[in-house]
RNA sequence: GGGGCGUUAGCUCAGUUGGUUAGAGCGCUUGCUCGACACGCAAGAGGUCGCAGGUUCGACUCCUGCACGCCCCA
């Protein structure tokens, strides 16, 4: 066995490593492979995007749950592909063209989508390579896009079939218009934000005019919509107003008049209780037209300036109207008072222009019989969240869910498949381009999410019944952030229901968002965004996982700092060490079968128990998805078990004389490396296949770690006995580390101890070990110990121990030490007794309880009374 | 306004069914080149578990109210 070089630098192996997995094929899967069906469908990062810590996390966690299915023997596969992104990826065009002086107007359709197209092949899709980068073990072979041919296939069944069903409708309804890119946005694609305005109230007057009469007063934040008015509304039981529910007022800019109606929707306490309704601009007023069939007119053109409708205010933009309508109705003594208010405005989530509600013909999904479907399978338990309350508000949006629209005013994206009949106006709905002479195809595309939707099925060629479709459909199991539930696993639900019979996935694992190190969200502006790119670079693509998944708690945000990748850096070193001493120690010994059970000693039998104990609870983390949980206990399992307790342990037997028992000694550390790196594989790829080659002299390629069997616990190896008496040893030791401490005493300088325990028999049988791990001259185990003076007590849970001082420890010192251990048990001792003396706790606690209360007030009672007379000898012997 | 989550050491977080001396990483203090590792080893300081009640022999843990913070929806 070679050397390892004295620290692990990851940049060093990592991107062979992952070019020798793929040359190998260990990244691919066929269906008729062995084993159980296993599979994930990455979520599509949009090809515009590059990686962030986001992209890390989740993907981190998608390969380390397909690493070791695949170990575990199953048939897995990880699909890749990016999402065509209609918005983004045409603004990045648009935004190039721009520069060059050109819109896509001027390079017309067909010439822009090559453009586009351009653009994505050249410049496209760099995440993908980025998530090699980490580590991520996609079946390349299988890449898919959303907006490829295959995609496009399933895209125009689903419409065409959905149409047929009647649940795809063409209409003019109100839907969310974003005028600075031209097109319509789907409801979650506009996000609400607090703006400070203004509530303007006025006065419409009354059409009989009869002159007395004052006319009512509403009040809205958007004065300019005034222009498309066509009704006000109070509500029905306001008895203000009850006398004037019928009559009309008379537009003051325009030649209209239009009615007072009375309907429930209005909130009699809110400005003066009588509400403007501008049904074709704001969807309350747009609910409240269709129940009172009043006229809707669109006073907007599609840059939001005002058309012919506005009449002198034609031409307008839409905020600088907001003040001539204002000024407009101050000069016609209309105005009654203006006042600061703090509202919700909507603004669009790709341009950040403020939307403007908006009467439109455009393309719905009637999404209520797909919803009833996807809330029953959440219900039923057919998909299950991880964790679990994510489910409630999941379903209740469903509840409350609108219909969908999906038309939108782009090029780049799939074409709708209907097509209009110039004259008639007729529309027809074809799979096939209608190829007759006055049809003209829909100018619209579809919005992204209406392919992304089908992503788990079309990955696999649906509507073909491929093979890949019938072992990997559904797949198992969906990896995402809570925050688009809404947005892509809600739709991927529904319409997976409604054109397959079956969920898309068994299970959703909704991880949280990846935070700086005080909680605080990631961005630009604040300056505190970490480029996961640039941790790999600095500290290697295992320890930016380990970091990432360290701070992944179930259900819980994800903060991140540099630092601590720094610190789990400082981990694969770790293992590295360990792993370069077993190598330098073993004498060719490798991973095989252990020795029997006779010939193993002490601190054998403790680490492989600890080790089927740490197996058994990362196991059942990995099963719960509890990632924080899997990091932390194997790395404290390596650290604090492995390398600081049993290679110290070690060293007594292999730097020793007896070659049986280095031989045992080297069997039982080589078989524990060797099962804690199959375990540690899926979350940290690269340091532990390095290692395992080395340790096994592994070829790589097919033999690899990363398609070796997941080891199994096996329970005959649990020695609880063996646990507590190595635990009774660490006591020891530890105490006399911090008698070392606390006098000074150089940690090399050797001295002899003499014991007196409960666990004799224990500690005379491994005297030798304690010697060696404590760094003791020698260790003698008696019945009692004489106390004489010139001699020191260090006291561990299991009895004491006696030290020769032989001059070399400052009394003052000792008795402050032993005063500082004196107080410590006097508290013990006092709240256990507080806790026996009270008579409900004895007569209604759980015997077993009171007895270990009991046991404790009785250690402690003797423990003070040992140090209490030790401290007297010290003070007499100092005089 | 409706719903959800959170409040534990200087910072970020664990704490599984009520009984532990309330833990980890980072940071901080002290000592240490003893044959894997200074990307290290050993020891140590640091917490009225947001506040107020309640249930219980016993509450960080269960219940009620309040305060503060964050998220989603309207």
């Amino acid at each position: 066995m070679t050397e390892l070089p004295k620290a692990y630098e990851p940049a060093a192996v990592e991107p062979d490593l992952y070019e020798d997995w793929r040359a190998a094929g260990l990244f691919h899967a066929e269906p008729d492979d062995e084993g159980e069906p296993f599979s994930i469908v990455i979520p599509p990062p949009n090809v515009t995007g590059s990686l962030h810590v986001g992209h890390a996390l989740d993907n981190t966690i998608q390969d380390v749950i397909i690493r070791r299915e695949r170990m575990l023997g199953k048939n897995a596969v990880w699909i890749p592909g990016m999402d065509h992104a209609g918005i983004a990826t045409q603004m990045v065009v648009e935004k190039q063209l721009a520069a060059e002086g050109l819109t896509r107007h001027d390079l017309g359709r067909d010439a822009f989508l090559e453009r586009v197209w351009a653009w994505k092949e050249t410049s496209g899709g760099t995440i993908l390579n980025q998530l090699r980068v980490l580590g991520c073990s996609l079946d390349w072979e299988r890449e898919a896009f959303t907006f490829d041919e295959p995609r496009n296939v399933a895209v125009t069944k689903v419409f065409v079939e959905l149409y047929e069903q009647g649940l795809i409708y063409r209409g003019a309804r109100l839907i969310n218009w974003d005028p600075v890119l031209h097109t319509a946005l789907s409801d979650i694609e506009v996000e609400h934000e607090e703006v400070t305005g203004e509530l303007v109230h006025f006065r419409y007057p009354f059409a009989d005019a009869d002159a007395e009469s004052p006319g009512i007063v509403v009040a809205t934040t958007r004065a300019e919509t005034m222009l498309g008015d066509t009704a006000i509304a109070v509500h029905p039981d306001d008895e203000r107003y009850a006398h004037l529910v019928g009559r009309h007022v008379r537009h003051p800019f325009l030649d209209r008049t239009f009615p007072i109606v009375a309907d429930d929707y209005v909130d009699p306490t809110f400005g003066s209780g009588a509400v403007k309704i501008t049904p074709a601009h704001d969807p309350n007023d747009y609910e409240i037209g269709r129940r009172h069939d009043l006229t809707m007119i669109d006073i907007m053109d599609d840059d939001a300036i005002l058309n012919h409708e506005g009449g002198r205010f034609a031409g307008l933009g839409r905020f600088d109207a907001r003040v001539a309508v204002k000024e407009a109705l101050d000069e016609a003594g209309l105005l009654v008072k203006v006042e600061p208010h703090v509202h919700q405005v909507g603004h669009s989530s790709r341009s950040a222009a403020v939307i403007e509600p908006r009467l439109s013909d455009q393309w719905f999904v009637e999404v209520r019989p797909l919803a009833d479907k996807a809330i029953a399978a959440v219900q039923a338990g057919d998909v299950r969240f991880v964790p679990e309350r994510m489910a409630k508000p999941f379903v209740e949006w469903l509840e409350n869910l609108h219909d969908w629209c999906i038309s939108r005013q782009l090029w780049w994206g799939q074409r709708i498949p209907a097509w209009h009949h110039e004259q008639t106006g007729e529309i027809r709905v074809s799979a096939e381009p209608i190829d007759e002479p006055g049809w003209v195809q829909d100018p619209d595309v579809l919005d992204t999410w209406f392919s992304s939707q089908l992503w788990p099925f079309s990955v696999f060629g649906w509507p073909e019944q491929t093979p890949e479709l019938a072992r990997w459909y559904p797949t198992s199991t969906l990896v995402t952030g809570y925050d688009i539930n809404t947005f892509w696993v809600s739709r991927m639900l529904m319409i997976g229901l409604w054109f397959t019979g079956e969920v898309p996935f068994a299970v959703v694992h909704n991880h949280g968002l990846v935070r700086d190190e005080y909680g605080k969200k990631m961005s630009k502006s604040f300056g505190n965004v970490i480029d996961p790119l640039d941790l790999v670079d600095k500290y290697g693509a295992d320890a930016t996982r380990f970091a990432l998944l360290r701070s992944a708690s179930p259900g819980t945000d994800v903060p991140l700092a540099e630092e601590w990748v720094e610190g789990e850096r400082k981990f694969t070193n770790k293992l590295w060490n360990v792993v370069g001493f077993a190598l330098s120690n073993l004498d060719g010994v490798g991973p095989g079968d252990l020795p029997a059970a006779d010939e193993l000693s002490l601190d054998d039998r403790w680490i492989l128990s600890r080790l089927q104990e740490v197996h058994l609870e990362t196991d059942a983390a990995y099963a719960r998805y509890d990632w924080a949980v899997v990091a932390r206990s194997l790395r404290s399992f390596v650290w604090d078990e492995l390398a600081d307790w049993y290679l110290e342990a070690v060293k007594l037997r292999v730097y020793g004389d007896d070659p049986a028992a280095a031989t045992v000694a080297r069997k039982v550390l080589a078989s524990v490396i060797d099962h804690v790196l199959h375990l540690l594989h899926p979350v940290m790829p690269f340091v532990t296949e390095t290692l395992w080659r080395a340790l096994t002299g592994a070829p790589g390629g097919r033999g690899s770690l990363m398609v070796a069997p997941w080891p199994s616990a096996q329970a005959v190896l649990a020695d609880p006995e063996s646990v507590r008496g190595f635990g009774v040893i660490q006591d020891l030791v530890t105490e006399v580390n911090r008698f070392r401490s606390q006098n000074a005493i150089k940690p090399s300088a050797r001295f002899p101890l003499t014991i007196s325990s409960t666990e004799g028999a224990l500690l005379r049988a491994q005297a030798d070990l304690i010697a060696s791990l404590a760094t003791l001259s020698d260790v003698v185990v008696v019945d009692d110990l004489d106390d004489r003076p010139g001699t020191s007590t260090i006291v561990f849970g299991a009895g004491r121990a006696q030290v020769e001082l032989a001059g070399l420890i400052d009394v003052d010192a000792e008795v402050a030490r032993l005063e500082k251990e004196r107080l410590r048990a006097q508290d013990d001792l006092e709240r256990v007794e507080g806790k026996l003396a009270n008579a409900g706790f004895v007569e209604r606690a759980p015997a077993e309880v009171v007895q270990r209360e009991r046991d404790k007030r009785d250690e402690s009672a003797r423990v003070l009374v040992q140090l209490g007379e030790r401290i007297d000898a010290l003070v007499n012997l100092r005089g």
